[in-house]
Order: structure tokens, then sequence, then C-alpha cells
DNA sequence: CAGCAAATATACCAATTGGTATATAATATT
DNA sequence: AATATTATATACCAATTGGTATATTTGCTG
């Protein structure tokens, strides 16, 4: 009396064992092989559930960006105020190492720097999940205001662009230089940031 | 009596007509034959050039790196403050249109977003670029300290390093959703936050 | 537990991948 | 202008690419 089919499990387990190769290597840079490989099924397997690599890859973002989602909310659940939710941004992403975070990083920032320019049913799901964050924020900043937690001339969706902007740059350069220390400095100015608004 | 070489030239010929592709396709998503197409010359020719793809990548990203660092010293040199200077990075990079910025965005952005967990050699060249970016950004504030324009308390690497991840965050943001308004929604945080070392 | 449908594996495909050995052409040097 | 050298093109390579048609196995249902 299994409500969930073979096929939809297997659709799972495709995702769960190839998210973090698609977030490490990139699109063009994971080959069917390499999904062969991770999950021990043949290709007949795979294209048996997936129409195609690109619909795994997709697959493969969703399953990535709720991964982190998921550690953002249950750690702003804990939290009483919205400055305090706010700043889970900085304690949690502060945390990296603590929490599951995909493999790779933050699935946006690769999803989006590489398809930009080249594979458009990619960037839009990347640029979907960047509205519905801002939005997030945006709303936290709201609700902030009318608790008379945050002043009422702060510009929300400023303050949520900002946030973001500073989290996905310096997720990059501390990636890329290997530098820890640069990711507290630029922590500390997001937690100014949030701060200033009360 | 032509001090450069052929080859030399064809070098060069070769990193000006590849450098845009690595810039949007990537490392990986960028084939020999898509050389060989831009550039109207053969394999036979590159690999005579070059040793392999990899160099002729490391050679396109400091070609585009060059590109936007010369843009923006450009623009710096017509400044007389400090202060002024540093805001040219939210005059100019505000109008991405005007100046010829590489094709496909910030190099350091997505050379180090790919290359990060998959290739030591790239991901060297975009953390060497950023360490000299921080180190410029930093100078500028010291002697706008020393001039008497900055408040002596700042961190300069803090300040540096905020500046960059927002820079970088919102290129990404703004190339996956398409919307300028973003753009210039973070570019007053940065302003802001060079505004307020007065 | 037999039979059918669904799911997975096998075997294959043409095209493309990065790269190389060699032939040919262009350029310097004498 | 002949020669030596350098640069470019040609032709080839094995391996891999994404994808498919078909065979085989598995799991569900009466």
């Amino acid at each position: 009396m299994s409500k969930i089919s073979k096929s939809e499990r297997t659709r799972e387990y495709i995702i769960e064992n190839t998210a973090g190769i698609f977030n490490v290597k990139g699109y063009a840079g994971t080959s069917l092989s390499d999904l062969t490989e991770a999950t021990k099924l043949t290709k007949g397997s795979i294209y048996g559930n997936f129409e195609n690599k690109e619909e795994v890859a997709l697959a493969a973002f969703d399953h990535n960006w709720k991964t982190v989602q998921d550690i953002v909310k249950g750690e702003m659940a804990k939290k009483g105020t919205y400055m305090e939710k706010l700043l889970v941004y900085v304690s949690t992403y502060d945390g990296f190492f603590k929490y599951p975070f995909p493999k790779g990083g933050c699935p946006i920032l690769n999803t989006a720097t590489e398809s930009d320019d080249t594979h458009p049913a990619l960037r839009k799901r990347a640029a979907d999940a960047l509205v519905s964050w801002k939005n997030a924020i945006v709303q936290l900043v709201e609700k902030g205001i009318t608790a008379g937690e945050i002043r009422s001339d702060v510009d929300a969706e400023q303050i949520a662009l900002t946030i973001m902007a500073m989290i996905e740059g310096i997720i990059m350069i501390t990636k890329a230089t290997g530098n820890t220390k640069y990711w507290h400095k630029v922590m500390l100015s997001v937690e100014k940031l949030i701060r200033e608004m009360a």
C-alpha cells in the first residue's frame, strides 16, 4: 500500500545523489556519466525518470535551495523578535560548517552565475528563488516595523537586497580565497546594517 | 623591425577573440571548437601558441580582468579626493552600459564561482585578483584617512570587503533577475557606506 | 502465483570532446 | 634569392558526450 510509486522514489534518489554534483561542477561540467556513477544507475533508468539532463539539473537546484531554506527557516522559528529572525542570516550563515549546507556552496550563486547568459530555464529558476528570498526578508522587515522593533522610514526592499548581495558576494570571495577572516568582517557589516534599523 | 613576433600577435589575437566566450560560457562550457570558430583559426594554430585549453582560459581571465581594471583606474584618475575615487565604484559600475565591460559580466565572479571547487589554477587567479582589488581599496581608504577625508577609526579592510561583496552580489542578482532597479538600490547602500566614513 | 505493466538495464548511435603528429605555408635571416 | 626557422593547417586519434530503441527485469494486482 505504498502511496509513493517506485519511480517516484527513484526520482528522489537520483535528485538526492546528484544535487551536490550539479552544485559543485555546474550544469555544463556535469556529465551523464557523473550521474550514473553517483547513483549507480544506468542511463536508461535516469532517462526513464527524467526527460533529459536539464530536467535533472532543475530538480537538483530546487532540492539544493530547499536545503538552504529549511535550515534558515528552522533557525528563524526559534527566535522571538523579527530583529532576531533577521540576524539569523548572520549567525546561521556564519556557522556554515555546523549546518548541512549543500556541497558547493550557495546554489543560487552557482546556478545564476553559470546560467545567466547561457541557460534560460536555470536562470529563471535562480531568479525566482532570488525574488522569493527578497520578499521573505521584506516581510520580516515590514512585520518588524509593525511590531515597533524597526524604524518606519527604512526601505525594506533596499535592506533585503543589500543583505542578499553582501551574503552572496562574501560567499564567493570566501570560497575563492579560502580566507574565513574576510567572511567574518563582512558579516559584521551585515549585522550593523540590521541593527541600525532599530 | 617588428619587435613583437608573429606568434605574439596571434596569441593576443586569440586572447582578444576568445576572452568574451570564456566569460560567458565558462571554462567547462567553452569548447575548442568555440575557440576555432571565434578566431577563424585551426586547432593547430591555437595549440602552437598555447599549451592547452586551460592556458587560454587563464590568459582570457587576465585580459578580462584588466579590461575592468583599466576602466576603473581611468575614472579614478579624473577624481581629486580619495572619497571621490572610492565613489567611482558606485558611478562607474552604475553605468555598466556606457563602458566596454567584458561580455558576460564580472570575470572574477564568473571564474571564482565556477572554479572554486573544481579548477585550482583558475581559482587561484580569481583569488589573487580579489586580494589585489581589496588591497587597492584599503590603500584608498588609508590615504583618505591620512588626508583627513576619512575618520581614522574605520576598518579599511572591512570597508573594502563589504564594498566588494555588495558589488559582486548585486551583479549576480541583477544579471539573474534582469531587474536594474535592484542594482540601483544596492548601489545606494554602497554610497551610504562610503559617505559614512567621512 | 500468474500475468501484466512499470521500471531498469543493455546495447547502440552520431557527434563532439581535447589533443597530437605531421605536412605545408609564411616569415626572418644570411 | 636561398635557406633555416617559425607558425599555421591538415588529418587523425581514442574517449566521451547526450540521447534512444529495445531487451530484460522488477513490482503490483487480480
